[in-house]
DNA sequence: GTGAAACATGAACCATGATTCAACTATGAA
DNA sequence: TTCATAGTTGAATCATGGTTCATGTTTCAC
């Protein structure tokens, strides 16, 4: 395994799992249906979407829904994995291009913007997966926690950062991102991303005492 | 207006309003609704929580429901007000009380990390109205991080802090405490409140640079 | 080519729970 | 004491939409 698949691989097994096609026919609809899932749900959230919206989104019927999903709430667990993956594979790779962990937290801040900006349905489904699905939920904060506390140990080994407590540091960066991500991401994406992610960056690497 | 009473305020009208009892009997029965809604919405979240069984709680038929409340949703945004003020009134004095804003900042931490422990059921509730009353969420946060980026400016003018973005500043510190609630305020709260406060302090005020 | 398994269809079923409402009781001002 | 207003009651109503299922159609291994 990869650094960058060690980052982006969940820790847990899979639990949200459709129902398996066995022909291509199966497979396509399947992702028909995914896709549709993924509209509705982030247009009108959870308990707004319906089944039927979906089917007629993917331009199935809604037993062919059944066919792959026991649920609507299967359907929204399966998104919640399949978003928390995608979140982390577009993230994590610019934060490892990057020369130092601190410049990474910058491109990766800035990346993360711009697949918000245009991801906006990804962003609420895993928001309201919180009210709806919250193990998924609680999986995907702690498993990217995780992820940077680690991260951020090992920068700590190559001397980029000081030393301090790696979870509050790990999950007060997290919660940094999350909350730009909605403000600067979903609500308004009217100044650049990298403008953000600059003035993120210089509050995480040197604070506001002004003494430092 | 005093300033704390400056920062506790919100700047839009109360949107949320239920039908005013005329008499002593009915402000006491609005009071049993709201409380039974509080605990109600907070156990079972807003989707699954039941007027009949705020009814209930309250000890009063379903039908008194509708004489202060025009609908299942009327209830819960007067909640996300009154919340949205209870948080206020008890994180800001702490942070008034403070010698200097980066000392305030970690007394206010604290003190939210306390109150969301004693509180998980208003911790929820804000949180969901960002599906459920999306203007009411977004009004709460917009509020306190205006508060915030006033409050950090001031601080800037005696000295107490670099200068920056206080816009990007607010909207990231506020994250960073909303994070740091959930993960050490509702889901474990088996650290002490000061220590995680002390943490992040040390993260807002120096950095993760080491060569600052 | 053939048949069993996989997949597709959508009308009908059904549980749920918000909301209504007509009859009743308590309050308090005059 | 009186009566208009405020407040209370909970069974019945009603809309909604998730889920089922009996009946086809398609696929593909043999």
């Amino acid at each position: 395994m990869t650094k960058a698949q060690q980052l982006i691989a969940s820790r847990e097994p899979d639990t949200a799992r459709h129902k398996e096609p066995r022909t291509a026919r199966g497979r396509k609809t399947l992702r028909l249906i995914l896709d549709a899932a993924a509209e509705e749900f982030g247009a009108r959230g959870y308990h707004e979407g319906s089944i039927a919206r979906i089917a007629q989104r993917a331009g199935v019927a809604i037993g062919s829904f059944y066919t792959y999903f026991d649920s609507k709430e299967a359907v929204f667990r399966a998104l919640v994995a399949d978003m928390s993956r995608q979140v982390r594979e577009h993230v994590v790779p610019f934060i490892l291009a990057a020369p130092d962990r601190l410049a990474g937290e910058r491109a990766g801040l800035a990346a993360y913007l711009e697949f918000v900006r245009t991801h906006k349905a990804l962003y609420r489904i895993i928001d309201e997966s919180a009210f709806v699905a919250e193990d998924a939920y609680r999986r995907h904060y702690v498993d990217v926690a995780d992820g940077y506390a680690v991260s951020l140990e090992q920068a700590f080994g190559r001397g980029e950062v000081t030393p301090g407590d790696w979870q509050v540091r790990a999950w007060a960066i997290m919660g940094m991102n999350v909350f730009l991500g909605l403000k600067f991401g979903v609500w308004d994406d009217s100044r650049p991303a990298d403008e953000i992610a600059a003035a993120a960056h210089a509050l995480i690497a040197d604070g506001l005492s002004p003494s430092a």
